[in-house]
DNA sequence: AGTTGTGTTGAAGA
DNA sequence: ATCTTCAACACAAC
């Protein structure tokens, strides 16, 4: 599921491909994705011919500033991602990546529902298997001052969210440790797999209370949540199910992760067995022995 | 073959 | 207000 370093991986990928594009056309076969303008058509009306200016993201949140000053919101929920590529329809009616790219070979690229046609005839889509998708067409204005944007809390990876920073915001909040650093309200982009990730390395347990941390485990929650979060980005996201860069390929970061998924095998530091436990409807990966 | 697990977010219920 | 549950949807694994 992307989080924040599956995102950043998708805008750095499309960046170097479609800055500077327009629009042409678009396709889709699942019209409720589009949730702003509510009418498909007249969402594909007002992107037609829109040039692609900037691409960047807040927390989990594509955003594509277009002419006109319009942006184009992206949020890729839990299974979608955004792919680069050509497809044409077969003589079945379904779309097939060109040669030259691996798509094709992947079930998870299977499931598109979105195609953005540009005028360089190449295409943006977005293969979604669940469909929870979201995409928003905004006066750039309106999003920034939106009710969904004022909300979120500072990007996880923002400079201006020093150590102090992070302290203030986490303190005197309710709530499990793992669930307030899942709070996109208080930090954004972190989401089930970095959370394990990040309480692992700092040797939290997801289940303590954040208003009994002290101040070190505090400290070594920051400094797991930035290296972790670069690391990622670095090796292009996690790939463990449906996430895939806009190549199609798979990021590297699944093959080091060190609790995610790893439910009744082995700490890779002391040896106990990790545990899988429910925390308000997701799953907590988590070493009992040394997350104390 | 039906049930369960999967996880982001917003809305609805308590 | 704040917490919990559910629904959006579709597939794999049991």
């Amino acid at each position: 599921m992307p989080e924040l370093p599956e995102v950043e991986t998708t805008i750095q990928g499309l960046r170097k491909k479609v800055l500077g594009r327009a629009f042409f056309d678009i396709w889709t076969d699942a019209p409720k994705i589009i949730k702003k303008p509510l009418s498909f058509e007249k969402f594909r009306r007002e992107i037609k011919g829109r040039k692609i200016k900037k691409i960047w993201r807040r927390g989990k949140n594509i955003i594509f500033d277009l002419s006109g000053g319009f942006s184009l919101l992206v949020h890729q929920k839990l299974t979608g991602h955004l792919l680069y590529g050509r497809w044409k329809k077969n003589k079945k009616g379904q779309w097939q990546a060109e040669k030259g790219t691996p798509l094709e070979n992947d079930p998870m690229n299977r499931f598109l529902h979105l195609i953005f046609f540009l005028d360089n005839k190449s295409q943006i889509a977005l293969s979604d298997l669940r469909k929870f998708a979201k995409v928003e067409l905004w006066q750039t204005k309106d999003l920034i001052n939106s009710k969904q944007f004022k909300e979120l809390g500072p990007d996880a990876l923002s400079k201006s969210l020093t150590l102090n920073q992070f302290k203030a915001r986490l303190k005197d909040k309710g709530g499990k440790i793992k669930q307030v650093l899942m709070d996109q309200r208080i930090i954004a982009g972190i989401g089930n797999i970095y959370s394990d990730e990040i309480l692992f390395a700092a040797n939290v347990n997801p289940f303590g209370k954040t208003s009994k941390l002290s101040s070190e485990e505090l400290k070594k929650i920051y400094l797991a949540m930035k290296r972790i979060l670069k690391k990622a980005i670095e090796l292009k996201g996690t790939s463990v199910s449906d996430y895939r860069i806009p190549t199609g390929e798979k990021g590297r970061f699944g093959e080091v992760i060190k609790v995610y998924r790893r439910a009744k095998e082995k700490c890779l530091r002391c040896g106990a067995e990790i545990k899988r436990i429910k925390l308000g409807g997701r799953s907590a990966h988590f070493c009992p022995k040394c997350q104390t």
